[in-house]
DNA sequence: CTACGACTTAAAGTCAACTTGAGGTCAAGA
DNA sequence: TCTTGACCTCAAGTTGACTTTAAGTCGTAG
């Protein structure tokens, strides 16, 4: 059973070391073994970590991803609370879907015809539906579409 | 031709006035006319704010959306800086429209038997779909976490 | 003239999610 | 034995996107 040093999980999902001491520092990881003072991985932490990095990528806040992956401590398995915060996260991936079409076709429109008509006149629908939808919470601004 | 103050245009589109005022300070809004030192705004100003607020909501940093809608700084050869950042803005949002779909089928796999194993299992794929993806585009050695 | 309320600025504070820095430990190799 | 390099901890610093605070200005109403 290979045992990888923090370095080496660190290269292989692309983070830091320092991150990885910071997420089990929060509780998004376990304390890990040592060995020397050393902490020491086996390969499961790099599913775990992907996980957490794609629900970074998808807006979900460290605490909602410990809440939601990791946060059913000695609750019952799918607990009210935690049923209840997916739903709510699922409702939200929905909407977030729907506003992602809504700007590629904004994006697109922009592209074809470069105006600014384009853009008051988008912001004019935008306005107006906004008003029919329920409030949606913004994205964490740490939300990134890149590397 | 209405003359609205800035507590108005914060009250109509959900910011407070101090955002709107920084709003101006990094360039995403034009300086403001002024009658006896406030800011007064016309309704335009409005769409140009929905459009903000919903492109901030699909985690666009305020950089980013100075630059793709307002960004038209004079050295620029007009369309084609911008057509590139909106054509990778395109591709982005695409991919994140299908890490959606997964997140989405994971929360549901989780609430239906809350299984570490799904968490493992997704967490796995995850993990396989970004060693592709990394092979399409590398990794550059130092992975930036900022700016 | 004074008081009021809404505005103004500049600077400092806040928050999440890390990163950086200082100073120290440990195991392996020359 | 000494050095090297990767690790450790704890505290302080950084970033983006604001908010808050302190001190001041403007126009109207009493």
């Amino acid at each position: 059973m290979s045992q990888l040093l923090i370095s080496e999980v660190a290269r292989q999902i692309g983070l830091r070391a320092s991150a990885i001491r910071y997420y089990e520092q929060v509780g998004i990881l376990p304390p890990a073994q040592r060995r020397g003072g050393q902490r020491r991985y086996d390969s499961t932490v790099l599913y775990r970590l992907a996980v957490v990095q794609r629900a970074r990528q998808m807006g979900f806040t460290l605490e909602e991803i410990r809440q939601l992956f990791f946060g059913f401590r000695k609750a019952t398995p799918a607990s009210e609370r935690w049923r209840k915060l997916s739903q709510r996260k699922l409702a939200d991936l929905e909407l977030l879907a729907g506003q992602i079409k809504e700007m590629q076709r904004l994006l697109q429109a922009m592209m074809e015809k470069c105006s600014c008509g384009a853009l008051e006149q988008c912001g004019k629908g935008i306005l107006q539906r906004s008003c029919e939808e329920s409030y949606i919470k913004p994205l964490p601004s740490r939300h990134r579409l890149h590397r």
